[in-house]
RNA sequence: GUGAGUGUCGCCUAGUGGUCUAAGGCGCCAGGUUGUGGCCCUGGAGAACGAGGGUUCAAAUCCCUCCACUCACCCCA
C-alpha cells in the first residue's frame, strides 16, 4: 500500500478547521497592516537559495530538495520563503512601488530532514516581508504584527526574543572578539561546538549543552560590537517596542540559521521549554536584494510555522470555530421522490442552501442516520405520499419535531 | 547524519511459544414489524498479527535483517 512520503502528511477534514482558522487570521492581519499577499513557484533555480540562504547552512548543505529537471536545469523546492519573495520583487520592478513594499504568503516549504514532533520535510509557513526601508519604526510594526498575530490565534505564554547581529560592517570585528574568547575554551566545548567554532562561530551562542549554554552566557555579546547605526537602530527600535508594549526580552544568544539576517533578529517561542520550540523567527536581511542583483535595498522579515501553531493550539485547548456545512439533509423513499429529491437539492443550492442528498438506495432509517451523524440541522423527507401531495416533511433533526409543507414553501421555511 | 522506543482490522486496545486461520471497544454496514435518526439490543463486514528469513513438533508471541512510524540530538518553522 502506498502511502504519504516519510515526512509528509495528509490534512484530513477534520484537521481543516485549524488550516482555515489560521489563514483567515492570517488574512485578516497581513490587511490590517498593509500587507498583500504574494504566491511564488514551489521551486526554483536553485542558485537562488544557495546565494541567499548561504553555502554553509545546514538548509543548503543537507535539506534541500534539489534535482534536475528534463532541460538539465537545476531546481530547488523551496526551503524557505524569503528569497523567492525578493527574487519577485526585482523580477517584476517592485522597487517602483512606494517603498517600503509589503508582501505575504502561507506556503509549502520542502526540506530533507529527519521528522519528528513539529518538524516534517514538507510543512506550511506564514511569513512576509517589508523590502524597502530600514527605519526601526518598520522593524517593529513587522514584530508588532508577528505579535498581534498570535495575540489574536489567542496563543498566551509566548516569548519574544531580540537581539541585533550588526551589518557587515561591524560584524566581522564581532565575530573575531567570539573566536578569541572561545578559544580559550575549546577543550571545554562539546564536538558539535568545536566544529562550530571553525564554520559558524555565531551558532556557537545556541548550543543547548549546559557546559557550552554556561561558556555563552558570559560571551561578548554582539550588541557590544555594533557600529554606531546599528547601535542607534537597535536603541531606536527597543524604543518603539516599548512604546508599543510589546515585552520582548532581548536575548543575547539570539542567532538565525540562515546567513542573510543582519541587524534586528527576532524569534517567537512558547513559554514552556521543549524541541522545536520556535514558533516563528525573523529579522532584517539588508543586504539580500543587493545579493541577488538588485540595488542596495534594506529588508525585513518574519515567518512562522503553521503547523506548529497548531501544535500550540491544540496544547493549550484553544478552540477554534468549526467550518461551515450543510443545513439540510434530503431523505426519499421511492423512484419518483428520488426524482423530486434531486431536483430540490439543486433548487435549494441554486438559492445558497447546502444541501446533502442521499446517496443510493438506503431504508429511510438509514438515511436519517446518516443525517444525524453528519449533524445537520434540517432534514428534508420525500415520499410517496409527498410525491403525491406535492410537500415535503420538514423534519428538525435537534428536536425531532417535524411537520408537512408544500413543496414550494420549503425554501421560505429554510430561511 | 546519530541515538532510543514502537509496529495486531479505519482508530484504540487484549494477547508474551500450543485452546489464535487472533479477542474486545469505537467507527462502519444491516436489522429490531409495514416510510423516521440520536439511547439500547442483535447480527455483519473488516487484520493470516509491518516485510522477509530463521529457531521450534508448534510463533502474533523467541532470534536476525530490512522497512515504517514515533521521540530526542543536530538544525530549524
Amino acid at each position: 500500500m502506498y502511502r504519504a512520503p516519510r515526512g509528509t502528511s495528509d490534512i484530513l477534514p477534520k484537521e481543516q478547521a485549524h488550516w482555515r482558522h489560521i489563514e483567515q487570521k492570517v488574512a485578516d492581519i497581513c490587511q490590517l497592516y498593509g500587507y498583500e499577499r504574494i504566491d511564488a513557484p514551489a521551486f526554483e533555480d536553485t542558485q537562488l537559495f544557495t546565494r541567499s540562504v548561504g553555502e554553509d547552512t545546514d538548509i543548503v548543505e543537507k535539506q534541500m530538495y534539489t534535482f534536475q529537471d528534463r532541460s538539465g536545469s537545476q531546481i530547488t523546492l523551496r526551503p524557505e520563503g524569503t528569497a523567492s519573495v525578493c527574487r519577485a520583487y526585482l523580477e517584476h520592478g517592485l522597487h517602483n512601488l512606494p517603498q517600503p513594499v509589503k508582501l505575504y504568503y502561507i506556503t509549502s516549504i520542502f526540506r530533507y530532514e529527519r521528522p519528528q514532533a513539529g518538524r516534517y520535510r514538507q510543512h506550511y509557513q506564514f511569513g512576509y516581508e517589508a523590502i524597502g526601508d530600514d527605519d526601526p519604526t518598520l522593524d517593529a510594526e513587522v514584530i508588532d504584527l508577528a505579535w498581534q498575530f498570535f495575540e489574536s490565534l489567542n496563543l498566551h505564554h509566548l516569548s519574544l526574543q531580540l537581539n541585533s547581529i550588526g551589518c557587515k560592517k561591524c560584524r566581522p570585528g564581532y565575530l573575531t572578539a567570539l573566536k578569541d574568547y572561545y578559544a580559550s575554551y575549546t577543550h571545554d566545548l562539546c564536538s558539535d561546538c568545536k566544529t562550530r567554532l571553525k564554520r559558524n562561530p555565531l551558532r556557537l551562542l545556541d548550543c543547548k549543552k549546559p557546559l557550552c549554554q554556561q561558556i555563552a552566557n558570559s560571551a561578548p555579546r554582539s550588541i557590544d560590537y555594533l557600529c554606531q547605526q546599528c547601535d542607534t537602530h537597535f536603541n531606536q527600535l527597543k524604543k518603539y517596542l516599548e512604546l508599543l508594549e510589546l515585552p520582548f526580552i532581548v536575548n543575547h544568544c539570539l542567532v538565525r540559521g540562515l546567513d542573510y539576517y543582519t541587524r534586528t533578529v527576532f524569534e517567537i517561542q512558547p513559554e514552556a521549554e521543549g524541541a522545536q520550540s520556535t514558533l516563528g523567527g525573523g529579522g532584517r536581511y539588508d543586504d539580500l536584494i543587493e545579493e541577488l542583483g538588485g540595488k542596495p535595498t534594506p529588508a525585513i522579515g518574519f515567518a512562522a510555522g503553521i503547523e506548529r501553531i497548531i501544535i500550540n493550539l491544540k496544547k493549550q485547548n484553544i478552540p477554534v470555530p468549526s467550518l461551515p456545512k450543510p443545513r439540510v439533509f434530503i431523505a426519499y423513499v421511492g423512484n419518483e421522490a428520488r426524482d423530486k429529491a434531486t431536483k430540490l437539492a439543486s433548487t435549494l443550492r441554486r438559492t445558497g442552501i447546502g444541501v446533502i442528498e442521499a446517496i443510493g438506495s438506503k431504508s429511510l432509517k438509514a438515511q436519517l442516520r446518516q443525517a444525524n451523524s453528519l449533524g445537520i440541522h434540517h432534514t428534508v423527507i420525500i415520499g410517496d405520499e409527498e410525491v403525491e401531495a406535492g410537500t415535503v416533511i420538514l423534519r428538525d433533526m435537534t428536536t425531532a419535531e417535524q411537520k408537512t409543507i408544500p413543496i414550494d414553501q420549503l425554501e421560505g421555511e429554510l430561511q
